[in-house]
DNA sequence: GTCAGAATAGAACGACCGTTCGATTTTGTG
DNA sequence: CACAAAATCGAACGGTCGTTCTATTCTGAC
């Protein structure tokens, strides 16, 4: 049982505090805020090449110059890290891929902005994998809190995405007969086979695959 | 350095050895023999739960009831353990998906029985993950002869249903200007989507999706 | 500058890991 | 049955893991 009470509250770095300022009081972030979001920057760096599974303490101490004891005060214990770092991720995303997403007119023009940015983020990029795709297949058979938190996050991704899909429809941009559970299913197809190709085989062109399998699809 | 010379030779479990005698001489497998493949057979099921890489060898042993040491000198490595893991994923790969279907007659009926047989492999039947696609994901960023054997057998199979959609084209059954390396792109991701769905989201309905999303891409 | 409390370090723990090695049992063959 | 070879065991190794302590250093409000 963790016995530290003093910190991983999570609630400063919760969306609503790192966009609204704490009103009044201590503008600049205490130092151990500040630590925790630098371990967690490179905890995520980690995770996204050795999975949430490989990502270990010693290493994460060991990257940030610190002892392992150091880093473990953060969190507490490695679960609440991963999920600590799961969130992190999910803020990433949304910042990423679903808020200049919604700047969009809502219809096709937003539909696809999302597609396009989601695509961007999980392809190869710099050489970051995806968190949300790593982690479905190493969580499938594992249950407890940390699944539970990657599911939470992910299937509040699927519902945008499913909510941006029933929006060209109304907006009159897609067939009205559209079944949106099953576009959102073979969007999503497209972007674990570009995961797959791209960062697995090293295929090139899959990036393109994914980009004319969506048109397909809306056709 | 592995110092063992003797076993993990895995000349007498491929496939060759498996259907054909050894001629005259030794007709009954050696007791070496036996135990290896029931070791390997408790192997795949650990791994399709926990991963290759959740795979230990003290596990593993423990299943068996026997020592790490005796489970350990049938391989000589951990790698090597991992690596006939996917050599014995792949046969049974192919004795449930791939040779059936090629007893189909070769076209649609071939290609439509290859991509069932896949969909039934890859949902969640009893309870076993695929190790192609876990294996992707948790070696996607660490090179080395295991990935090497994972990537060799994933191309092995792509390239047998890429196969299977020219030859659709050729027998008059797909339009002539299909696109067969983007028909296998969609059709895989159809299947990660399946695995994704169902096995980590648990959601029911995922392979009619995915058979559904089957017939919109061959129409 | 003082001083409480927060932040970090360092050493130690028990558990499990893959691997090695020598001893022992089991197997198949002449 | 005998006997070499094959198969298995049991103990030990160095290593990493997450976690727990206690002690020390640093920070920030007064």
């Amino acid at each position: 049982m963790p016995m530290d009470l003093r910190r991983h509250d999570d609630a400063l770095d919760s969306p609503a505090a790192t966009r609204a300022l704490p009103r009044g009081a201590a503008r600049a972030l205490h130092k151990g805020q500040q630590t925790r979001a630098a371990i967690l920057d490179a905890a995520l760096g980690l995770a996204s090449h050795m999975g949430l599974e490989g990502l270990s303490i010693g290493a994460l101490a060991e990257v940030m110059q610190m002892s392992k004891s150091g880093v473990f005060a953060h969190f507490g214990s490695r679960e609440e890290l991963q999920i600590s770092v799961i969130r992190e991720y999910h803020r990433r995303f949304e910042d990423e891929v679903f808020f200049p997403a919604v700047r969009q007119p809502r219809g096709l023009p937003r539909l696809r902005a999302m597609f396009e940015n989601w695509l961007k983020r999980v392809s190869v990029e710099i050489d970051s994998g995806c968190i949300y795709i790593s982690g479905a297949v190493e969580f499938d058979d594992r249950p407890g809190p940390v699944r539970d938190a990657l599911a939470g996050m992910v299937c509040d991704w699927h519902a945008a995405m499913e909510r941006a899909i029933r929006l060209a429809v109304e907006e009159g941009h897609l067939r009205t007969d559209t079944d949106a559970e099953q576009m959102l299913f073979e969007l999503h197809g497209l972007i674990l086979a570009l995961h797959h190709d791209a960062r697995f085989l090293r295929r090139p062109g899959a990036l393109d695959r994914a980009r004319r399998g969506f048109d397909r699809i809306l056709a």
